[in-house]
DNA sequence: ACTATTTATGGTCACCATGACCAATAGTCA
DNA sequence: TGACTATTGGTCATGGTGACCATAAATAGT
């Protein structure tokens, strides 16, 4: 449920609960964009200008302001973030709530997590403020703020294992693309090679995965045989699954996550209001 | 991202973040307890003893303690709903959070969603309250206060999917148990019939699924031979899926969960502190 | 006691998806 | 022209799965 379940079969300690219930509890999005530059994964980070984590990435994010759901804050986040106009379309999940109560050092800040996937990367516009915005790759990545790591951790997990069951391999993918950049995805993310013909048997026999071009074709960056184009299907599930290889070859390390399950000891999100802000909020 | 990234590359809009970020946020819990009774699946409910909602089921819950994160605050009302001493062992997993603006008609309440798999079913100890806590069909409920049906029904689908690619049927048995009861967490959950020898035969020969119990064997109910036992074995992913049958019969109905993606309408969660808790709170 | 019923367990068989290959096409680059 | 590269088309063997059939071991009914 939402909120403490009616006054009823509350089997709890007489512990003020009203009190506590509106002791301040920041409620924020973070946000995990993901997207591939030159057969890269690239990650969409923000450099913290203040304590804590001053000179640190971070990944962007911002309030959920008090008429909005985390979604809405998480794609009104994402537009400003990319100085995308039309974001509507981009495929954008929520991956989990993050809540340990030290992960922002200054106050109880609760974090919902998207992970947010883009076809071609825009350069990030920076923003007004000092900090800037960059793409990074994602497979040299120092430490990242508070418990970004975990999170961004968490989204490539989350992003790796959708691959096998669902079409979301083309939100990485330009409105036309072939089905050599559609197998770079899997490759990419999965950090793994895939057979081409075997590939192109299996996306073409799930029904629905991508329609063909008629007419169309692309020369593959100069090289080797012009490839067929090919867009978004309307099916959104996999079935039967495209398994990843068995024989789990390490891919792309991860920024620096540490222990797998158990939140680790990085901390929370973010900092205060931008210094453009009106007010300095608990810091 | 937790809070707004640090006062950085936001290319936000001047709206005074820092005072609309100190709204009133209520964080709670809402448990999706689910178990096996008779065959059928059963959901864990208490029923609303004040507006709004009075006299609607809905899901178990609470508020987020400043010292705890929501998932110990999940363990924590777990264990005051239902009783159980040791909590510890049992299947916890977040689902996703619930942040629609007018979930609760009283007040803004962020809800952290959590489904928990019962192996048997404790009979509710019912809290010390007037509203009472019962275990109800899965099958035969009525609409559920706030935006419970579509919490409720976003837990059936999480663990039916679940089902398919990690070992958590076991999360619905007790220590030791037979293929039989194994397959019928399936076949419940699922709301399909599954070949019983094809079962035994996937199961057993996934390592690590199930280990026999050397010497012991159960009346299965009196009626026929009687089975192995086994016990729960240590991993924790199905390699290859255990994928249900593509005929997808309608398996049990769910509660009354309306659209199929997008939130629905129905509202969101709690209400105030028990009465017998100090104070009353926004309503 | 005998039979029907029920459930567990063991096994076969055909099919389909997949992985591992081989080969041809059609471009660029040197 | 030749080397190289990537797409595309095809074959072949294998493994997992679904659809069955058969037997064992218990109870319920007559």
């Amino acid at each position: 449920m939402t909120a403490p379940v009616n006054g009823s079969a509350r089997g709890r300690a007489p512990e003020g609960y009203d009190k506590y219930a509106f002791e301040p509890f920041a409620v924020t999005v973070d946000l995990a964009v993901l997207t591939l530059r030159a057969g890269t994964l690239h990650v969409l980070l923000v450099e913290r200008g203040h304590e804590p984590y001053a000179g640190r990435w971070a990944l962007p994010g911002g309030f959920v302001l008090p008429d909005e759901s985390a979604e809405r804050a998480a794609r009104r986040e994402l537009a400003e973030e990319t100085g995308l106009s039309d974001v509507s379309g981009l495929h954008l999940e929520q991956l989990r709530t993050y809540s340990e109560p030290d992960r922002d050092p200054r106050m109880r800040v609760v974090s919902v997590a998207f992970a947010a996937l883009l076809p071609h990367a825009p350069e990030p516009h920076g923003g007004g403020d000092a900090a800037q915005a960059q793409w990074l790759r994602y497979n040299a990545l120092g430490p990242l703020a508070f418990d970004h790591d975990r999170i961004l951790a968490d989204a490539h997990d989350r992003v790796g294992a959708k691959l096998e069951y669902s079409c979301i391999a083309t939100a990485f993918c330009p409105p036309e693309f072939t089905l050599g950049e559609l197998r770079q995805v899997y490759e990419t993310v999965w950090g793994t090679a895939l057979d081409p013909p075997n590939f192109r048997r299996k996306v073409l026999a799930t029904p629905g995965f991508v329609e063909p071009v008629p007419g169309a074709a692309r020369l593959t960056g100069g090289r080797g045989k012009p490839a067929a184009l090919y867009r978004a299907g309307t099916a959104d599930t996999l079935h039967p699954p495209l398994l990843r290889p068995t024989t789990s070859v390490s891919p792309a390390s991860p920024p620096s996550s540490p222990s797998p399950s158990s939140p680790t000891p990085s901390s929370p999100s973010q900092s205060p209001p931008s210094p453009s802000s009106p007010e300095g909020r608990p810091a």
